[in-house]
DNA sequence: CGAGATGATTCCTG
DNA sequence: CAGGAATCATCTCG
C-alpha cells in the first residue's frame, strides 16, 4: 500500500512518454522530414549535382537527426528535474530513500535511451534508403548524348570483325564520350550481344556507320580515294591501322559483311 | 499507357 | 578477371 505513490508516477511516466515523447509531433515530424529528404529524389542532370544533391540531402538527414536528438537530451533533463521536484515534494509526506530517486532517474534515461535508439534506427534507414536510391545506377540510367552513341557506334561498326576495343581504346573513347571506361565496356557487352541476336535488325544501322566512315574516310584520303575509287576495290591487305580507311571505301560501294563475326 | 530500346547489374564460364 | 547471357529498371516514342 505503501508502494503506490510511485507507482502511479512511474505510470504517468510512461504514458508521458509514450504519448508525447515518442509519437508526438516531434518524433512525427521528423520522421516526416526524413521521408521528404529521401523521397525528393527527382530528376537529376548531371552526375556532379546528382552527387551534391545526395550529399544535401544526407546532411539534412544528420541535421534532423541531431535536432531530433537535442531535442530528446533536453526533454530528458527537464523531465528528470521534474519528477525530482515531485520526489522531493513528496519527500515531505514519506520517506524517500536516495535508493528511489536513482531508480527513477534510471528509469527515466532508459526510456529517453530507447526512443534516441529508435530515432537512430530510422535515421539509419533512411540514410540507407537515400543511399541504394542514389547508388542504384539502374534507378537513375539516363541514355548517353546522341553525340556519344555516335562515336561508339562508329568504333563498333568499323570494327565489327572484332569489336573488342583495348583498355587504351576504351580509354579513348570513353574520354571522347565523356563516359567511364566501364560504361564503355557495359556499351560494347550490350552492343555485341545484341547485335549478334539479331543481326538483321542492325543492319541499316551498320550500312549507315559504314557509310559514315567511309565518308570522313574521304576526307582524310580525299585524294587518294577519289582517284581509285572509279578503278579498282581497295584491297583489304594491309594490317589494322588502315582497316578504318579500306573498309570504310569499300563500304561505301554497297554491303558490309556482317557475317564475318561469330 | 505499352512496347521496344537501352544502360546497368548479376550470374556464370573459361 | 573479361566477356556472354539473362534480367532488371528506366527511358523513349507512338
Amino acid at each position: 500500500v505503501d508502494e503506490d505513490p510511485s507507482d502511479p508516477q512511474l505510470m504517468r511516466l510512461d504514458n508521458m512518454l509514450l504519448a508525447e515523447g515518442v509519437s508526438g509531433p516531434e518524433k512525427g515530424g521528423g520522421a516526416a522530414a526524413v521521408a521528404a529528404a529521401t523521397a525528393a529524389v527527382g530528376v537529376g542532370a548531371d552526375n556532379a549535382i546528382e552527387h551534391s544533391d545526395y550529399r544535401a540531402k544526407l546532411s539534412q538527414i544528420r541535421q534532423i537527426y541531431h535536432t531530433e536528438l537535442e531535442k530528446y537530451e533536453q526533454a530528458c533533463n527537464e523531465f528528470t528535474t521534474h519528477v525530482m521536484n515531485l520526489l522531493r515534494e513528496q519527500s515531505r509526506t514519506r520517506p524517500i530513500s536516495p535508493k528511489e530517486i536513482e531508480r527513477m532517474v534510471n528509469i527515466i534515461h532508459r526510456k529517453f535511451s530507447s526512443i534516441q535508439m529508435q530515432l537512430k534506427q530510422s535515421t539509419c534507414e533512411a540514410v540507407m534508403i537515400l543511399r541504394s536510391r542514389f547508388l542504384d545506377a539502374r534507378r537513375k540510367r539516363r541514355n548517353f548524348s546522341k553525340q556519344a552513341t555516335e562515336i561508339l557506334n562508329e568504333y563498333f561498326y568499323s570494327h565489327l570483325s572484332n569489336p573488342y576495343p583495348s583498355e587504351e581504346a576504351k580509354e579513348e573513347l570513353a574520354k571522347k564520350c565523356a563516359i567511364t571506361v566501364s560504361q564503355v565496356s557495359n556499351w560494347f557487352g550490350n552492343k555485341r550481344i545484341r547485335y549478334k541476336k539479331n543481326i538483321g535488325k542492325f543492319q541499316e544501322e551498320a550500312n549507315l556507320y559504314a557509310a559514315k566512315t567511309a565518308v570522313t574516310a574521304t576526307q582524310a584520303v580525299a585524294a587518294a580515294v577519289q582517284n581509285s575509287q572509279t578503278n579498282s576495290p581497295a584491297t583489304p591487305s594491309s594490317g589494322t591501322h588502315t582497316m578504318n580507311e579500306t573498309t570504310g571505301a569499300s563500304c561505301h560501294k554497297g554491303y558490309i559483311s556482317t557475317t564475318m563475326m561469330f
